[in-house]
RNA sequence: GGGCGUUUAGCUCAGCGGUAGAGCGUCGCUUUUACACAGCGAUGGUCGCAGGUUCGAUCCCUGUAGCGCCCA
């Protein structure tokens, strides 16, 4: 860090009658860079001081477009903790960055050029992949921008890119380390596959929807003639593949048919009945009612292993063969494994998968065979990027062996014991104990929950992805005779192990033969090699090898994000990251959204166990997503997200980190309705909505100006489904939300407080004392102290609302509302006072900037200024040049004056109860009234050191008189009666007694219930004592109200 | 079909065993030199519904309905 410049204290006059984020801002941000106060040193010297780490990884945003809200909302929470800890003395690094999003960037960049006529196979890999560069360039230098803007306080020197130099190598080092340990492996699958993009996805980038469809019944003739069977299919497109008949033994026509068989219609293949308890028995034989295949199902089901997931365990089962019918564009191929076409079938060929249904529906009702269709309603797998169905699709694929207890094992052993349900599977539990075994918590713990059971149930992950844009696959191989291949094992030997790992199978059934048999083996065979380093890959070229050109799974780099950001696995390669892995692996806590749990944070514990032995981070915090007003998703293609530039823009941005902290309550989801801003007029108005056709609400596209109704705007759906084009004349409309009225309103309160108490601190008195602390003075250092209590536990609980409501109580109600009233008549000739606020002041910024850091930071100078040589005992302040790296207060426990506490809240309930009658009767603040008290209550007055009388606006307190005045109001307080002189000029004797006789009833409804309570035994007898106490203390408290306002309404002239 | 969450004032949400709170909104009063992005006061809820446990339920349990998300 730079040399600390020393605070400069500036006047009060020269801070504007409000705060102004705008002008402030852009300068604040520039103090923290000039400072370099977020960046970490490498040097291990430098965290010698046994500061304790505090690390965060930003889940890295992808760079397919900019941050919205529910990004802001995450990225507020992780630097208030960040800030915080900062403060509390951690060495802090907050480790900022971008994800490549392979599918996700591809497919827009791939979008955008559709709409120039080019596709992506009219460029080399090369120009293609730079297209997407820029692309990346350009959203990566936005998100980075909103990121500064929202005043994260991340280390921006040690940016990192899940593509960059230092990411590469370590995705390249993970995928070769678990090559050669036998994790990952090639296999023929069926996948999920997107047609429309060509590439396979992982089991979670497939999405649900519910889908009316049909089911067919199609006749397939016995091949001895004997008759038919009937097949319900949903899919008979697919019927081209089948290679058998499936019946449930247990159909009692199963016997009949056992060792038959079917020519299949149109290919004429003859196929095999095969039993197997996995077909579903229709209702009428006995199949279950409930089950809604049960329903339509005839007992008889078409087998077709290469193009369902189903099938394919049945084919494996019972040894059939699997048929792909489909080219990879999903339209029907005789060139992807289909070799018995006949005459009949070649018809279809080259049809789309929809054309081929269709025409085969046809050809079987042309032919007889169509026995009946009955509607279907049911959901299919859609592909989240190009949302069209999703193909199961035999192909090659690379796998990560996930199952394998390394890697699942240890994830579910990282989770905390008391957070476990029930008993881990000993499966799961072969390996070794290890370091971070039980350490890995969530918040909320219910979530804890997602993480076992995905891991539970999971699948081996599916790794290579059909794209251009990411990491390419490090795997060059050559197919071929396996002696003809054993000739370059001599060349491959001199890849010496470290940089080369070799792997051989057979064609025929992708099974592994030892490279020691290849010589012998006259079989068709693959040999593949994957390398370390780019350098060798030239010897093994000329020999014919080829690389893979797949690319992997986007998840695969992202779960190396705590290990790769760090220069892992050397961090001697790179500049500046020297010691950075032992000190920030494991980081503290992880903070994300509950769709990640299982993309992404299973991942990385899987990996992060894996290549380090170490838990990753010891904490995962979900946090809610942000949803529209209408409840709905943020989403980029309803175009219904909001730009945190936009609120910043309308409100700062501490009003929006301030708000957004205030919602981070438990739940799952909150809603943020969502205001526009008319660029005509700057006004903020309700948009017209409309409801699209898929069922969600959106702002329409175009939008008339409320004010000038011969002007229009582009809404954010309008430009995101190309709906309306902004231009000069519609500009894009900005959102907003009057939700964030509420950190702006806190944010300009704070403003005008610090202003008001600087002046007074500046304007004090040259004859000011030094006197004892007064009952308000105690109050407010002893809410100073709670608070920060609160403060520390809310966070340590991830609880982040309380620390919003924490800090609005503290700084409007305690110190604003109450406090700073209190002071005003008597600061400026109170030394100690003064110290008191100057303090208080100090320690309130403190606290508050982890979540306002731009005002805070820019009031600081002129509060560490005005605390010069004011300090108050118990209150631990050390001075610094900023407030970003300022200490977190300390205050004794003394401070926490539990009578001074007690003592004001009674103050506090005297002065609204006289501000009460006030209000009543709409009495002019200027109006001072006289207050007759019995003892008890003047002496409270008199503890309270002026403060009744200022707040309450009397002129005078004296005891109660003999004979009651005349047009005095009585009041009841404390089971006593006051009574307010010359607070109106004349008495409204009807409403006097109606407000009387109101009290008196709803005291004693109240009354009534507590009395019932204590005459019931069983209340008495088992409820806890102090409850009782306390139900007898306020029903004594009750009726003594009642009786004094009884006395009253008795005291009352007759009208 | 399985899991998770949610239903509390007009709106957005806290509270989660001792007969309900906040912010905004609404309605009064106040332009009193910190703040009208404000102050003071008021209005407003049979805490989705039905059972049960308990001396006592918005809070715990069971069932039920609506809404939302995740997984199959």
């Amino acid at each position: 860090m730079n040399a600390p410049q020393s605070p400069s204290p500036q006047s009060t006059t020269e801070l504007p009658k409000a705060y102004q984020p705008a002008e402030v801002e852009p300068v604040i941000r520039a103090r923290w860079e000039a400072a370099s106060c977020f960046h970490v040193e490498s040097d291990p010297a430098a965290a010698s001081e046994s500061k304790p780490p505090f690390a965060i990884f930003i889940p890295p945003p992808n760079v397919t477009a900019a941050l919205h809200l529910g990004h802001a909302f995450n990225n507020t929470l992780q630097d208030l903790l960040t800030r915080y800890h900062r403060m509390r003395g951690c060495e802090t690094l907050w480790m900022p960055g971008t994800d490549h999003a392979g599918i996700a960037t591809q497919a827009v960049v791939e979008k955008r050029l559709q709409l120039q006529g080019k596709r992506r196979t009219d460029f080399t890999r090369g120009a293609f992949i730079a297209k997407v560069q820029e692309w990346k360039d350009e959203y990566e230098a936005t998100i980075l921008a909103q990121l500064a803007a929202m005043g994260c306080s991340c280390d921006f020197e040690r940016t990192r890119f899940t593509m960059d130099a230092t990411c590469a190598t370590a995705v390249r080092h993970a995928f070769f380390q678990l090559f050669a340990d036998g994790l990952i492996y090639r296999g023929k699958r069926l996948v999920n596959w997107d047609p429309a993009t060509e590439t396979a996805l992982a089991d979670d980038e497939v999405e649900m929807e519910e889908v009316d469809g049909h089911f067919w019944y199609l006749q397939y003739p016995l091949s001895d003639g004997s008759g038919h069977v009937t097949v319900a299919t949903t899919r008979p497109e697919t019927m081209l593949g089948d290679t058998a008949v499936g019946i449930n033994p247990k159909d009692p026509r199963a016997a009949a048919l056992r060792g038959k068989s079917v020519r299949l219609p149109i290919v004429g293949r003859v196929i095999p009945i095969i039993e197997d308890e996995y077909v579903v028995l229709p209702v009428s034989l006995g199949g279950d009612a409930s089950d809604t295949k049960a329903q339509f199902a005839t007992g008889f089901l078409k087998v077709t292993p290469a193009h369902d997931p189903n099938d394919w365990e049945l084919g494996i089962r019972h040894s059939l063969a699997a048929i792909n019918v489909m080219a990879p564009n999903g339209a029907i191929s005789d060139a992807h494994g289909w070799t018995d076409v006949s005459e009949e079938a070649r018809a279809f060929v080259g049809l789309t998968r929809e054309a081929a249904r269709k025409q085969i529906v046809a050809w079987f009702k042309a032919h007889g065979l169509l026995e009946e269709v009955k509607p279907y309603r049911h959901s299919v797998g859609h592909s989240y990027r190009s949302h069209v169905p999703v193909e199961p699709y035999l192909s090659d694929q690379w796998y990560v062996r996930v199952t394998d207890d390394r890697l699942r094992g240890t994830a579910l052993r990282a989770m905390a014991k008391d957070q476990v349900d029930g008993a881990l599977a000993p499966e799961h539990l072969t390996a070794q104990p290890m370091d971070g075994d039980g350490g890995l918590r969530f918040f909320p713990s219910r979530y804890a929950k997602s993480f076992q059971v995905w891991h539970e149930q999971l699948r081996d992950w599916c790794i290579s992805r059909q794209l251009w844009w990411g990491h390419q696959i490090p795997v060059w191989s050559l197919q071929g005779m396996g002696k003809v291949l054993a000739k370059h094992l001599g060349v491959l030997s001199a890849l010496s192990g470290a940089r080369a790992s070799v792997r051989a199978t057979r064609i025929a059934d992708g099974s592994a033969i030892a490279l020691s048999a290849l010589a012998a083996s006259q079989e068709e065979c693959t040999i593949f090699v994957c390398l370390l380093e780019d350098a060798d890959a030239q010897s093994l070229e000329s020999l014919g090898f080829r690389r893979d050109p797949d690319v992997l799974d986007t998840w695969f780099s992202s779960a190396l994000w705590p290990l790769s950001t760090l220069g892992w696995p050397d961090a001697s390669r790179w500049d500046d990251m020297d010691g950075l892995l032992d000190r920030f692996n494991p980081s503290s806590v992880l903070c994300t959204a509950r769709e990640i749990i299982t993309l992404w944070v299973s991942r990385i514990v899987m990996f992060n166990r894996y290549f380090l032995g170490r838990l990753p981070f010891r904490h995962v915090f979900i946090h809610a997503m942000i949803q529209d007003g209408h409840g709905q998703k943020m989403s980029k293609s309803l175009g219904n997200g909001v730009d945190p530039r936009d609120i910043i823009h309308s409100h700062g941005s501490d009003a929006m980190r301030f708000t957004l902290v205030s919602i981070a309550t438990d739940t799952q989801d909150v809603r943020l309705p969502v205001d526009m801003v008319d660029p005509h007029s700057g006004e903020s108005f309700t948009p017209k909505w409309i409801t699209t056709s898929a069922g969600y609400t959106v702002a329409d596209a175009r939008q008339v100006s409320p004010k000038m109704p011969g002007k229009h705007m582009v809404s954010g759906y309008g430009a995101a489904t190309g709906a309306a084009t902004p231009s000069v004349e519609e500009p894009l409309a900005r959102n907003t939300s009057a939700r964030f009225d509420l950190g702006r309103n806190f944010a300009n309160k704070l403003w005008n407080a610090t202003r008001f108490a600087l002046s007074n601190i500046a304007q004090a008195s040259s004859d000011a004392e030094t006197r004892p602390l007064t009952l308000a003075d105690r109050w407010m250092l002893a809410r100073l102290a709670t608070s920060a209590r609160e403060l520390d536990a809310a966070i340590g609980a991830y609880e982040f609302h309380r620390v919003a409501d924490t800090l609005y109580g503290l700084i409007w109600r305690d110190f604003c509302d109450w406090y700073l009233e209190c002071v005003k008549p008597t600061i400026r000739q109170n030394k100690t006072q003064q110290a008191v606020l100057a303090t208080s002041l100090n320690a309130l910024v403190r606290l508050l900037h982890p979540v306002c850091p731009f005002v805070t930071e820019t009031l600081w100078s002129s509060v560490e200024g005005a605390r010069d040589g004011r300090t108050v005992a118990g209150v631990e302040l050390s001075s610094a040049p900023l407030a970003a790296v300022a200490s977190w207060p300390r205050f004794d426990a003394a401070l926490m004056d539990a009578n001074a506490i007690t003592q004001f809240a009674r103050v506090q309930s005297l002065v609204d109860a006289i501000r009460t009658a006030r209000g009543e009767r709409q009495v002019s603040p200027k109006r001072k009234i006289k207050l007759f008290a019995p003892e008890g209550v003047t002496a409270l007055i008199r503890a309270g050191d002026g403060v009744v009388e200022t707040l309450a606006g009397l002129a005078s307190v004296e005891s109660l008189p003999l004979s009651r005045p005349l047009g005095a109001v009585a009041l009841p307080f404390e089971g006593s009666e006051i009574l307010l002189d010359e607070l109106v000029d004349a008495m409204d004797l009807g409403a006097e007694r109606a407000r009387l006789a109101k009290l008196i009833a709803e005291r004693t409804k109240q009354a009534t219930g507590m009395r019932l309570k204590l005459e019931n035994p069983a209340y008495v007898a088992k409820a806890p004592p102090e409850v009782v106490e306390e139900t007898k203390a306020k029903l004594a408290s009750l009726d003594a109200d009642i009786q004094a306002a009884e006395r009253a309404l008795a005291a009352l002239p007759p009208e």
